[in-house]
DNA sequence: GTGCGTATGTTGGTCTCGTG
DNA sequence: CACGAGACCAACATACGCAC
């Protein structure tokens, strides 16, 4: 490209529109995302209730950042509905020289990790995870300065690829809702008329207790919230079990994770978990081959239905911890269709794991696309100097 | 085993104090 | 005395473990 590297400061001036808060005054109030993802209004501050003596007003077009997020990207161009809108002095807030740059190309420029990463080098904060970027490293951030023909040019290319991608997600996310609907009519169909047995007839418990050598190590397992499976915590040395007592977990296993089991925190445990153990707050169940399948009654503890009925049977309300009864589940009446219906919707669940798997590496090419844009439109060509 | 309180981790934010 | 940077705080999620 035959552009030369000028650094912000020629484009951007460092503003500051001081307002002395008034406590009889409310005032609107923005955030900005991490990773350029825009601005979001916040709730507004209360005069009364703020301690801040001064707020500071930004308006559209500006360029600003958060300070203490920079690293991760938090900058944005502030749109037109928040032009007047107040914000802390952790939000450094620029002017843009827009005869000679489009907030729009900056905006874009910004969509980078790499742009992050460089002007955050150095950033001040060590004791602290977090290091605030200060304002003079943002200004002194060299950019690529085309024409601005040629920055409408890329704005208008980047926009355009933008609003097909988004396109291309929500087409994605339709067809994500509509497969778990779909999902779940099947399953109402195959469960239409079967009767109801109890959880200790269908999948009684099964504990595994564990004999704790000192010297050995326990990889325990967790099962995530809201069906979203299991996970791997570390292993836990033998000699800081104490006595905790622990219990094996096998592949095929339907584990419920007591205290969560309410708000879904239950799971199939797969191959890669076998072996592996839980405190006593991990109930193993498994299903009787001839009456129910693991993976069936495991999509039942998803539905609204089944996730009512652990509720009911989860008293307690320290917050969300609400533990499973153990008596309560065994007696919890779950549908038992003929195996067979319920071999025919395992199948369509592995049919729509597979679809969802196909449109989770589409979506994963989908958002590469950007990235890839602006590697090649802002970093092709010359290597800075 | 159960029910419940509490510890710990994560994230997004403001406060305040030492210092140049 | 303004400012920068760590201290501190709030809200929430997750995990632990005591006492009955």
């Amino acid at each position: 490209m035959p552009t030369t590297k000028v650094p912000l400061s020629d484009l951007l001036s460092l503003v500051s529109d001081p307002c002395r808060v008034d406590p009889r005054g409310t005032y609107p109030n923005l955030g900005i995302y991490s990773f350029a993802r825009g601005v979001f209004g916040k709730p507004p501050i209360d005069g009364a209730q703020t301690s801040a003596n001064t707020l500071y007003r930004v308006r559209r077009g500006q360029f600003i950042y958060s300070r203490l997020f920079a690293f991760e990207g938090a900058y944005a161009i502030v749109p037109e509905e928040m032009d007047g809108v107040f914000v802390s002095n952790e939000y450094p807030t620029f002017d843009v020289d827009q005869d000679h740059l489009l907030p729009r190309y900056l905006y874009w420029l910004f969509q980078r990790r790499d742009v992050w990463r460089q002007v955050a080098v150095g950033a001040k904060g060590m004791g602290d995870r977090r290091q605030r970027v200060h304002p003079d490293k943002v200004l002194s951030y060299r950019i690529d300065l085309p024409s601005l023909g040629e920055q409408h040019r890329i704005v208008e290319k980047l926009d355009r690829v933008a609003a097909l991608v988004d396109e291309r997600r929500s087409a994605i996310e339709v067809a994500e809702r509509e497969t778990q609907a779909l999902l779940l009519k099947a399953f109402q169909r195959a469960i239409h008329g079967a009767p109801l047995r109890p959880m200790a007839e269908v999948a009684p418990l099964v504990r595994r207790p564990v004999e704790i050598d000192l010297d050995a190590a326990y990889p325990e397992l967790g099962v995530r919230s809201f069906g979203r499976g299991t996970f791997h915590k570390p292993e836990l040395p033998g000699v800081e079990v104490g006595n905790k007592k622990l219990f094996r977990i096998c592949a095929g296993d339907l584990v419920f994770n007591i205290v969560f089991a309410w708000e879904g925190a239950v799971a199939v445990a797969q191959p890669e978990d076998d072996g592996r153990v839980g405190s006593h707050r991990f109930l193993t169940c498994v299903p009787a081959p001839e009456t129910a399948t693991v993976e069936f009654l495991r999509f039942y503890f998803s539905t609204p239905e089944g996730l009512q009925k652990l509720g009911e049977a989860s008293p307690g309300g320290a917050g969300r911890n609400r533990t499973l009864g153990l008596k309560k589940l065994e007696s919890l009446q779950v549908p038992v269709p003929p195996i067979g219906r319920q071999h025919w919707f395992d199948r369509l669940q592995t049919k729509a794991h597979e679809a969802r798997t196909i449109r989770a590496n589409t979506a994963q090419d989908v958002e590469a696309l950007i990235p890839a844009m602006l590697h090649e439109i802002f970093d092709g060509g010359a290597k800075a100097a």
